[in-house]
DNA sequence: ATAAAACATACCATGTCAATAGGTTTTACG
DNA sequence: CGTAAAACCTATTGACATGGTATGTTTTAT
């Protein structure tokens, strides 16, 4: 299942993506408006700032800001960042101890099929698609280059 | 994330698919043979029983068996039962308390939506098709049970 | 110099999970 | 009958994750 870690994660990224006009959103401020405990939402900002999907920038008038548009993150990445993992069972998960009846398993391949379909789900979905309708942004840089690209990409 | 107790269903419901012609299956068998605690077994069987799934037989000679070929047992069912709910947040189990934000969640649609693959992928798939090709075992015809055979099948 | 903000670390309360323990009923069979 | 075999039932345990809190430290704009 899906914990409040990464909830609260992809909720944030829209919140930012809806909210932020390119400069830094004070991290008290996106807590209100989610209505998420702020102590608690430091640490789930603190890891995506560490993998580089948000900028954070320190002292007065600091904050974070996304440092990609919206279509350019990929939900299940956000995810992963935030929890970890994606795998639907603990054997799937990455340094799992490897399972003594792994080739006897008769469940095996319905794990890691179900695996398959959950990041095709996820990967093939952006931040873009969970903002309201119209709502393209323009980011800083505002070059549409990479833009198509990762649509064509995630959208078959 | 499905947890053990799903997973030991499914593992057990197929070994008695397999191993069972009809006749009762002792838990203890099934717990040696699947690498299971047989304590921790009871509990699960238990479940399977009171919801139908299977029917046990008590005192000398019991056991339990299936009820359905294995055709008419979906994944999900099974999963259902023992795992108590598919989804995968925490605001779409049932009699979860109404989330505040409900209406503005950015996100609520993508767990709906994720939550509609996984069941579909459960109950698309049945018992049959975590058997191995070919295991057409005859239900009903009730031959005489033969346990050492099984026990000899299984003991190196 | 000061206050605002991110960053860092440790702690706690609760709940679930997997497993164990110790019993009670039911049933076949000699 | 009596007995052993088996399912059934209830409670407890230890380990771990989760969600949240507390208490700082660093950096930075003014």
């Amino acid at each position: 299942m899906i914990s409040t870690r990464g909830r609260y994660a992809l909720r944030v990224m829209a919140d930012m993506a809806e909210h932020g006009q390119g400069g830094y959103i004070r991290l008290d401020e996106i807590a209100l408006r989610q209505g998420i405990s702020e102590k608690y939402l430091e640490g789930i900002l603190a890891a995506l700032s560490r993998e580089g999907l948000l900028e954070g920038h320190r002292g007065k008038g600091g904050g974070y800001k996304l440092t990609r548009p919206p279509e350019a993150y990929k939900i299940g990445e956000i995810l992963r960042v935030t929890e970890g993992s994606l795998a639907p069972v603990a054997c799937l998960k990455e340094g799992a101890p490897a399972c003594a009846l792994r080739e006897k398993c008769r469940t095996l391949p319905l794990w890691e099929e179900l695996y398959g379909v959950i990041c095709e789900y996820f990967d093939g979905k952006t931040l873009a698609d969970i903002l309201p309708k119209g709502d393209e942004r323009r980011f800083g840089s505002g070059q549409a280059l990479p833009l198509q690209a990762i649509k064509r990409e995630h959208r078959p």
